[in-house]
DNA sequence: CTTAATAGGGAACGATGAGTATCTTATACG
DNA sequence: CGTATAAGATACTCATCGTTCCCTATTAAG
């Protein structure tokens, strides 16, 4: 019925890429519970057809979405020498790309997990921060300096800063201010961090 | 055509405390998403015309039986005279009390803000925890005693144990281990409110 | 005892969306 | 070119769920 002559048909991983990103941005936008196939395959330019071909069902391909997303776009902590400027700098990095990740992923896995099983504090490290492995990095580097002393920085004292964007994130929906991003590093994680000694440069 | 007899019919505000009983134990069991007008009206024994006789839609439901929920179960800090265990205290309310509410409000959420157009900040305070206002207390008794410096405890600071044990409630979706209160408070809160000088007394 | 409200039980309607099937047509590959 | 493969479009089935209606039974009030 359509008249629309078909100007050029995509296949294979370019596709499938298109389909992916669709999907995310459909979850971000309207969240999981919102997510429809229909919607995904419209926005995607094709029909459902091609996307059970390709996933099972509507859980798979919300998975697939978030893992090609996060395949795509992985947070590096910057190595700039100093203990503050790199966490504050993870935490940019996360509040400019990640925004309505954290929030969509966590607003939303609620229901994500409960069709999926996947586990929500699986997804802590990973999915919406680039997490520890990042913070561990760049804390770890920081002990090598010296600037902070072996074993002062627990792993709960780790996974504060990016927790508390999370936090931020997640109530308001929307990109951080970064005077909150500086609170965090100077007044919270820092003293902690180094035992109190004034830290801060801004 | 069912050939119970009815024992006792219930009306009024009896009959509506047992719906938004009802309706919350979906929302926490379920989630909002998963959460049908059906399942409650099976819940509260009575049927879907009764609910919708008091309220306009399902949101509204929803709506009502957070709130209903908050005004019978209001989360007191405990008075103690040491800040350290006015703390815990509070934290210990709201991991046993509590189990469930954080979790699937700010799980849930997401879902329902989007269709009442309820701000999640706005929950934060009131809904998960009593929030500030507990916390305003106990912080303002502590600055009475001398316990802790005026002026010290910022609002984020006050709101960081909260914060976090919500964090924990949400990914964990389970009640918290009592040492991670114990930690938050000991490893945290209390070396930023009291300026590192040892305070435990576990 | 009478009467007016209102609870309870269902059935019914309409919308939405998951998943399936079919058909046509573009395109990669030989 | 020619052919197998997969894309794009459309339409259909089936289940779920919000919302409305209707009818009967109960209860409070006078």
């Amino acid at each position: 019925m359509s008249t629309h002559p078909v100007r050029h048909r995509r296949r294979g991983a370019t596709l499938e890429a298109a389909i992916l990103d669709a999907a995310w941005e459909e979850i971000a936008e309207r969240g999981y519970t919102g997510f429809t196939v229909d919607a995904v395959a419209a926005r995607a330019g094709t029909s459902k057809a091609v996307l059970y071909r390709r996933w099972p069902d509507k859980p798979e391909l919300a998975r697939a979405a978030i893992a090609h997303l996060l395949a795509a776009d992985p947070v590096v902590a910057p190595d700039t020498g100093r203990l503050r400027d790199d966490v504050l700098g993870l935490l940019r990095r996360v509040n400019e790309r990640r925004v309505g990740v954290a929030a969509a992923l966590v607003a939303n896995l609620g229901d994500f997990y409960r069709d999926t099983g996947t586990d929500l504090g699986t997804l802590r490290d990973s999915a919406s921060t680039g997490g520890p492995s990042a913070m561990v990095a760049v804390v770890e580097r920081a002990v090598r300096r010296g600037e902070v002393e072996q074993g002062r920085v627990s792993e709960r004292i780790m996974r504060l800063p990016t927790d508390l964007l999370r936090m931020e994130l997640l109530l308001g929906a929307r990109e951080v201010d970064d005077a909150v991003l500086v609170e965090i590093v100077d007044t919270i994680f820092l003293p902690l961090a180094t035992g109190g000694r004034a830290q801060r440069t801004v």
